[in-house]
DNA sequence: CTATCTGTTATAGTTCATCTATATCAGATA
DNA sequence: TATCTGATATAGATGAACTATAACAGATAG
């Protein structure tokens, strides 16, 4: 199975499937031109309805991250920055990230061990496969 | 105002009131001992039922964040690690994590850049008033 | 051509989260 | 006493999330 979901947990299915791909894709297991699964199917894989999966592919469309085609179905992209919801993201996801970080500091986390578990993420990214170093 | 909500926003009311209040306390506009609004006080400058801010209140305090007596109504605790949601919490923050980074990575954020940023939001936390450095 | 896969779209229903609206009770306080 | 507070219960409206069918069109393998 490529995705992991839960099934009972509090965020919703498709936003999952959504993360799921985004940190696939970050991984390096997913890289350009890659073809997700048919809706159907992974539907059919998660023991859920089609409709969910097509959700979160809708999703992944409107940001960007993949290209739908009746021919070759879900594929990954290259240039997420183009899609049309681009405009702001940055604005936005510092706002999540401040929220994230702040989380973090209250419960106690120091600023040096945060930001080693930043990093500790970000070296995880990219260290696989493909991802082309430019 | 304490708090800067959108009432239009996707995030839900009562999220927004808890992310505000975490990130007023690691910037150190809330300290140990700050009390927060009555309930029924915030909801009116929100202009919003009081429910839902008693919703928030019920978050922080289950997650250690503050302490609600009859008396003093809601205060800032200091040891956030013993809320009976403590449990678990570095894994499911360290998974949030990893979704927001992989996020900014798709989206061409490049992994110095990324963690410039981390450094910039935690740095902007513990440069204010209270906040004794140990 | 037929069968089957795919994506796309439409409609409808259930369940649940969110928010609001009232109301009541009890402790604290002026 | 009057008023503020938190705590709690109930009920309703709205919308998100998910499911269930159904139908259509393009692509593809037999």
């Amino acid at each position: 199975m490529l995705l992991t979901i839960d099934l009972d947990g509090e965020v919703p299915i498709y936003q999952q499937i959504r993360d799921r791909v985004v940190e696939a894709i970050a991984d390096g297991d997913l890289v350009e031109g890659s073809a997700l699964p048919s809706t159907r199917q992974l539907a059919a894989d998660l023991a859920i309805n089609f409709h969910t999966v097509n959700k979160a592919y809708d999703l992944l469309r409107q940001q960007g991250v993949i290209r739908i085609n009746r021919k070759s179905g879900a594929v990954v992209r290259r240039d997420p920055a183009s899609g049309p919801a681009e405009a702001g993201f940055a604005e936005e996801w510092q706002a999540r990230l401040r929220t994230l970080l702040a989380e973090a500091t209250v419960h106690g986390l120091g600023e040096q061990e945060t930001l080693r578990q930043c990093g500790e993420v970000l070296d995880s990214f990219g260290t696989r496969k493909g991802r082309t170093p430019t």
